[in-house]
DNA sequence: TGTAACTTAATGACACGACATTTAATCCAG
DNA sequence: CTGGATTAAATGTCGTGTCATTAAGTTACA
């Protein structure tokens, strides 16, 4: 009974919005991955390989949206299993690991920067007529600095 | 090279802020929740049934925003080993199951409520001095009405 | 120097989350 | 009334995602 005459609460109704739009946008990207046997988390290690190789473990860690707090050993794993990456043990520091892409891993990862330039056109799409900068900065402060979003920062410049 | 002299493009930023608020929400919920032994699926589940039980596996899961694709079996599973959900056999048809709290579910669902309560409290200070209903409607046709856009809309009262 | 604090990575455990397949119950066209 | 399509639920598989612990390497300080 409660629900077709109340209204749900905006502030409920956008933290649903945000678990549906990661849910959503997690799946079409998975789909346009799907060919190329990578799935969203694997792509984003190979994007920011591509970018800012040679990284260590907590290094890729620091900058991952996704698998915030932990080390992404196990998502390296399988990259490493499935050739893409390559995993040396540092030199000056040996508990560092050195992660570079292999030449698969980098065609892999053009072909995942195609996969996101899809899915940031649905997002520019959604945000014609709107103020996309407005709708950034309400998310700047709703994630703060903690986890996930000192990542953001830190990949959008705005951290070290 | 490329990073801290080119800002983030706003629409990828938006996309890793979208990530970055869904994880981090989930892990203030999480927190909140540990004390009660109930995840915050879990807690999506026992709000759902506290207001519109009895339920099916197939109701729940078109109104479920995580695990909107698929048929909740295990999740529910967890909710009737934890003591919290009964599970009996349709009547009418036999498919169908009969989804229920048990007096514990209801006390756990009562404190779910109040750990949203505090996450929602988080989303609204950030969303202070900012037009939330532009986000919302932002956010809303970003997610049109696929899968879990759709749960949410019929949370909202806005589709059946 | 030597040891205690710290950092890095690996790993165990558990619960999702998505996709696919299987099984059982019901519906419906002929 | 019957046999194929449809629907509901359960289940298999794989890849996260989070927290905790462990082990190894390095730093810092008495």
């Amino acid at each position: 009974m409660p629900c077709n005459l109340l209204r749900m609460d905006p502030v409920e109704e956008v933290r649903y919005l945000v678990l549906a739009a990661q849910r959503e946008g997690n799946r079409a990207l998975a789909a346009a991955l799907r060919p190329l046997g990578v799935t969203p988390a694997q792509g984003e290690v190979l994007r920011l390989l591509a970018e800012r190789q040679p990284l260590s473990l907590s290094g890729l860690g620091a900058l991952l949206v996704c698998e915030s707090g932990a080390n992404p050993s196990r998502l390296v794993d399988r990259l490493v299993a499935a050739g893409l990456v390559r995993r040396e043990g540092g030199v000056a520091d040996r508990r560092h690991v050195q992660l570079t892409l292999t030449p698969d891993g980098r065609r892999a990862a053009r072909g995942a920067a195609e996969a996101e330039a899809a899915l940031h056109a649905h997002i520019a799409e959604a945000a014609t007529g709107r103020d996309l900068d407005a709708v950034r900065d309400f998310l700047r402060a709703l994630v703060g600095d903690r986890g996930a979003g000192l990542a953001v920062a830190r990949r959008a410049g705005r951290a070290e």
